[in-house]
Parts: C-alpha cells; structure tokens; sequence
DNA sequence: AAAATGACGAACC
DNA sequence: AGGTTCGCCATTT
C-alpha cells in the first residue's frame, strides 16, 4: 500500500500526503512501516535512521527487497486488511 | 491573511 | 532515466 492508495481506500483521493501526516502523529501504534512510496521504495531518505528502522520491520514481516525497492509488499496483513479487514 | 511545509504523487521537461 | 515543477490540503509559521 502506498500513501495515495491508503487515502483512496478509506474514500479521500487527493489526500495522500494527509496520510503521511496522520501515521506519524499517531498516539497508537499503527504500522506504519507498512505504507510506502507509489515508486515502492521505502518512505524516508535511504540511509536516514527512520529508513533503517523500517527497512529493518518489514524484514520482520517477511517483506522482501531490491536493493531500494520492494519486491512485494503485501503481506497476509497488509495495511488495508488490518485497517478495514476482509469486509464481508 | 499570506506563505511555507510535508513519511505524496503525477506531470513535465 | 533523472531532475524540476505543479497539484494536493491540513498545519504551522
């Protein structure tokens, strides 16, 4: 799931860079990690602590990569699944 | 009130 | 392919 795609799910289209903003301010502890860029590379600056940190859970996850980019994210719970779930 | 700013994304050079 | 510009919209300056 990338930012724009999170937004369209919950019914907001050009509101992708609000979803950034809403996973980092947060209390809870949403998985964040599990959001990235629409390129499928991580969301931070390669390199930056906050990069290492979710590079280093979404191998926790099972996530696989390309050097930078993600081979595939979507995991059996995947953002959009433990947000809205199987909907039926 | 006006301008800058983002864990974005797409459109243009 | 890679760098720049432009649209987006709530928040913060």
């Amino acid at each position: 799931m990338g930012y724009g795609e999170v937004a369209r799910a919950a019914g907001f289209p050009r509101y992708s860079r609000m979803v950034s903003a809403a996973l980092g301010r947060s209390p809870e502890p949403l998985p964040w990690f599990r959001v990235v860029r629409s390129n499928r590379t991580l969301a931070f600056e390669v390199g930056s602590s906050s990069y290492r940190e979710q590079a280093q859970l979404l191998k926790e996850e099972g996530v696989r990569f390309d050097g930078v980019k993600i081979i595939e994210l979507e995991t059996e719970n995947s953002l959009d699944r433990i947000l809205w779930g199987p909907q039926d």
